[in-house]
DNA sequence: TTGAAAGCGCTAACAG
DNA sequence: CTGTTAGCGCTTTCAA
């Protein structure tokens, strides 16, 4: 167990003071050239590494970023983190993954703990059971700046990512009604968050333009529980008989392919499907599964670039304003005529 | 931006000092019932959360474990990444990620700046490009706990947590070889790592055992480069002709079937597929996919619980052992005969 | 049972 | 150009 390589230290072998290392580290100014090539130099022999608590203490920036999300396996989150860790690297910024499992509470507690400064910014796409947003709120107005991803809260000041999710859920409606549906559920995740709500309106109005049959028994909302949401799924197949699903989530999808493989249906002749999915395997599903893909990669950059932004530049403020990046709607062959 | 609540202004609150305050918080026993009580109840109300970059420095543990792992879109990183963070979360740690991105360079950068106290200690599954392990020497002398899970380094002094891959290597090749399989080739990730030489060997192995022939022709070693991988792949197809095939990983087992698709080529009467995969969609692929499936949450529960058990209990050492979670074969139709 | 004070490693204001 | 010093928020002797 060898002894740290502090500051401290890095003085005492140079015969410097800690201040002047210091200093020479940060490329002071007012450093000699010769000074600073030796500290530095000595530095990267020792592998000297900054104390990150240390310095919180000074400057108060602990130079890591939260991330809040309802689950991790799951495709969408899983790049969406892939592209806010590209910048957060690019920015020398540690990534801290705050799992809330859907679950409100755990969403209140990790907020609460994040008034410790353990982070500097945070960026959270909210749980489906979060109707009170006032933890996120105390932690902005502590001067967290918080940027929203995916699942947003609309009426929160601040920078907000997400794909169009009415127009998208409007265009999914509509191709199956171009493809001659005629009973169209859908399976929507809890509507009282934002992209739920959205993607629901979407698929009523495209439904009312075009005068297709509609009532509450054709819109199901989700638990996010397999069970329970198969069970659901299931009566829905068998009492409501529809001709087209459009999912709002990738698993609701998925456990539609098992009940129709159960229950001997046909995709797509007897029912079509189309989901918000960005699996990887959507191709090769029996049969291929038509899809409306999100950028997720492209969200967690945007995101993870407007917070960064504001956490290091001096002037710039979180606008109150939403960042749309459009969905693509790629139809395969469970949609097919 | 509210003034932050640390110990100091509770202590002039409660008209107490702050160590009176700093003990009663950590409920020491020299502090009577009542002051306790009143300064509990106050840090409730108020919501004070401790700084963890301050007690760091006296205390030395930042309550944070470090994960490094290749990649995040993956489902076996994924469903490890749950299993650790629910032991995480039940002894009050944060988790900080790393994605090496199956680079050695960057694996080391990370591994250096770890050097500063940001984590307490550090599970790591290695890029496949890593072949020194010196960087991770480095860290276990400067006395931060190492745990490696999945891609292990097998004579690295502490606990390994891992599957049989060698075990499940041979029953899959096993398995192509009972369902009638003559050319059987192995797509191999880089046989540097552990898992990949297990993996390969476990396949040799049992070629040797059931006589069945082979070449270095049949062993691929792929590059974890989609567009290469695919090549090589497509190249195997049309000069070996194998009529199984055994993937180390789930990716190349999807390239196989859509290079199949591409070629015409029918799974399982042209060439049966069997892949390592924590794939969820893995039974709804067409033809459904044969899958040796690892218990990836639990290999992730156990690699964190055997180091927080180091971080937590004070005479409990990480012996030099592999703790091995079976992996399970689960036949479907694409190895069927 | 409580409080004063030192110090963890670092930064920054100020002196020299 | 370099050094002295105070202090970030907290824990921990040690003294009262």
């Amino acid at each position: 167990m060898e002894s740290p390589v502090n500051i401290k230290k890095l003085a005492q072998l140079l015969n410097l003071s800690i201040a002047t290392v210091s200093k020479a580290l940060r490329d002071s100014h007012d450093i000699g050239q010769e000074t600073k090539e030796k500290v530095i130099a000595l530095a990267k022999e020792l592998n000297y590494q900054p104390n990150p608590h240390a310095s919180f203490l000074r400057k108060h920036n602990s130079k890591t970023i939260a991330v809040i999300i309802p689950e991790i396996a799951n495709n969408y989150f899983t790049l969406a983190i892939n592209g806010i860790e590209s910048v957060a690297d690019e920015k020398g910024y540690h990534v801290i993954i705050y799992l809330s499992h859907e679950n409100v509470d755990r969403e209140v507690a990790f907020s609460r703990h994040l008034h410790s400064g353990r982070a500097d910014g945070i960026l959270i796409s909210v749980s489906s059971t979060t109707t009170d947003y006032t933890h996120l709120h105390d932690l902005q107005k502590k001067g967290l700046p918080i940027v929203f991803f995916d699942r947003v809260c609309e009426d929160f000041n601040t920078v907000k990512v997400t794909t169009d999710d009415y127009q998208s859920g409007y265009l999914a409606t509509k191709h199956l009604i171009d493809q001659g549906c005629k009973r169209i559920a859908h399976l929507a995740i809890s509507t009282s968050i934002s992209i739920g709500n959205n993607r629901a309106k979407g698929y009523l109005q495209a439904l009312q333009d075009h005068g297709v049959m509609t009532d509450e028994s054709f819109l199901i909302e989700c638990i996010n529980n397999t069970v329970l949401d198969t069970e659901l799924i299931k009566d829905l197949f068998l009492h409501i008989k529809p001709d087209g699903i459009f999912a709002a989530v990738e698993r609701y999808a998925i456990i539609c392919y098992e009940i129709c493989e159960e229950l001997g249906l046909n995709i797509p002749q007897d029912v079509k499907i189309i989901s918000f999915s960005n699996i990887q395997t959507a191709s090769l599903l029996n049969p291929s599964m038509s899809t409306i893909t999100q950028p997720a990669f492209e969200i967690g950059r945007e995101a993870a670039t407007m917070l960064l932004k504001k956490l290091e530049k001096k002037n710039f403020e979180l606008k109150d304003e939403t960042i749309v990046i459009q969905s693509k709607l790629i139809p395969r062959k469970s949609t097919m005529m």
